[in-house]
DNA sequence: TAGGCCATCTGGTCCT
DNA sequence: AGGACCAGATGGCCTA
């Protein structure tokens, strides 16, 4: 994630006016405010982290910069959705290969799920299966 | 320079 | 009453 310096309409931020006012000294209105700020900021800043944590288990297939907040949800809507029907063909098949694969996925760490996609075939596949475009932010399910 | 993305502030609403 | 959540507004940073 980029760091960026707070916007200059940062004003309950603790920067300015805290330093010539100690905290208690400010009204009751402005007080409330700025904590209501602070507990803002620290609920996006949770939101941004679980963004990071959900970036780390979604592909991100011939893109060089992160992912951004919409496109992250979107893949991982079309990643579900892929694995999901990877699994609904997996069943299909004969049960040497559905003990196969019961064995991997019981196998897999939950974070290596979204990180190593195994063999350049097995990723061609998974690929394939992917409906989220980056250009157009379309979601075929 | 315009457009995309983002962080932050703010006021409103709902819940405990 | 106070906290959580949400959406709109605002302004900064970055890239084409």
């Amino acid at each position: 994630m980029k760091s960026r310096r707070p916007s200059c309409t940062d004003s309950g931020s603790e920067s300015s006016e805290a330093d010539s006012k100690s905290p208690e000294k400010y009204e009751p209105v402005t007080r409330r405010r700025s904590a209501a700020n602070a507990r803002e900021r620290k609920r996006m800043q949770g939101l941004n982290t679980a963004f990071d944590s959900l970036r780390k288990v979604v592909p991100q297939w011939g893109q060089d910069k992160q992912l951004s907040k919409y496109e992250t949800l979107q893949m991982a809507l079309s990643y579900i959705v892929a694995l999901n029907r990877i699994l609904t063909e997996a069943r299909r098949h004969s049960a040497p290969h559905r003990q196969w694969l019961d064995l991997q996925l019981d196998c897999l760490p939950p974070e290596a799920c979204g990180t190593d996609y195994g063999s350049p075939t097995d990723q061609d596949y998974l690929q394939s299966s992917f409906s989220y475009q980056f250009d157009g932010h379309q979601v075929h399910a």
